[in-house]
DNA sequence: AATATAGGCAACCAAATGGTTGCATGTCAA
DNA sequence: TTGACATGCAACCATTTGGTTGCCTATATT
């Protein structure tokens, strides 16, 4: 799990990870054309994200195609998300994502907080008075 | 949110969530028992899983408390995990769950496979011929 | 008031990280 | 078969990271 971890902790393999959510089995010269590095040093990071299972590869001919695998990422999930906060937060979130949605009424921005006190019996964190 | 992702990268990061995650509103002198390091080291963890919005803190006398702000780790399952996933990959979760808590039959292990094929057109990942 | 407790800040250091260049290998197409 | 294409592997380098030590401040306790 470390290394699920450590390889989502650049922005670049997350870029990759994006570009495979929305285009999967892309070869590395096409991931390449994304990134502004070179080949080589995209290819390090896709072995890192294939050594933590978050893709997984398949040889054709002479070229490699790249797929996501969501499975860790929802693991992660699971780790620090209790059950009972799953639906709370699920509806924070849509309530979040309806609200940056252009919606069809010119309201005033609702200006979404998302966070703040969301799981904390102090209410909100309080600064430091040094 | 590149703030998250370096904060989750280090496994003693990981293990202060852990261990805020069971018990909510420790001091840093009651996290650091659980950590082989100097205070200060684990002071720069909680800095930067504070900066991250990983944990919210509050000040009680002289005592910082520090409290799991789940919400982060929520965004990051949104984002690549799509809609249609979810259900199955929960249900898989579950299953693995169950079938990792000792049941009452004593059957040979079920060989909990929790991956493999879980979401690739192309079926089981293929090893490079080269 | 004196002392112990809870925490902050800065300088320093070894190791890991993220990139580069250079070269080698296997596959397809003319 | 020759050359272009798709990828792999290794050495190297600058920066970041994760830890240390040393010292300072503020709040409790006696």
């Amino acid at each position: 799990m470390d290394e699920v971890f450590k390889a989502l902790a650049d922005p670049s393999r997350r870029k990759l990870l994006d570009l495979l959510h929305e285009n999967s089995g892309q070869t590395l010269a096409s991931l390449c054309t994304h990134l502004d590095m070179t080949r080589q040093a995209v290819t390090k990071h896709l072995n890192l994200l294939e050594n933590a299972n978050l893709i997984a590869t398949v040889w054709h001919g002479r070229e490699k195609l790249h797929y996501l695998n969501p499975v860790p990422i929802h693991e992660i999930y699971e780790r620090w998300i209790s059950k009972y906060e799953r639906h709370r937060l699920q509806a924070l979130s849509d309530l979040k994502k309806h609200l940056e949605t252009p919606s069809p009424e010119p309201h005033g921005k609702h200006e979404a907080r998302q966070q703040s006190s969301a799981s904390h019996p102090s209410g909100e964190p309080v600064e430091h008075p040094h």
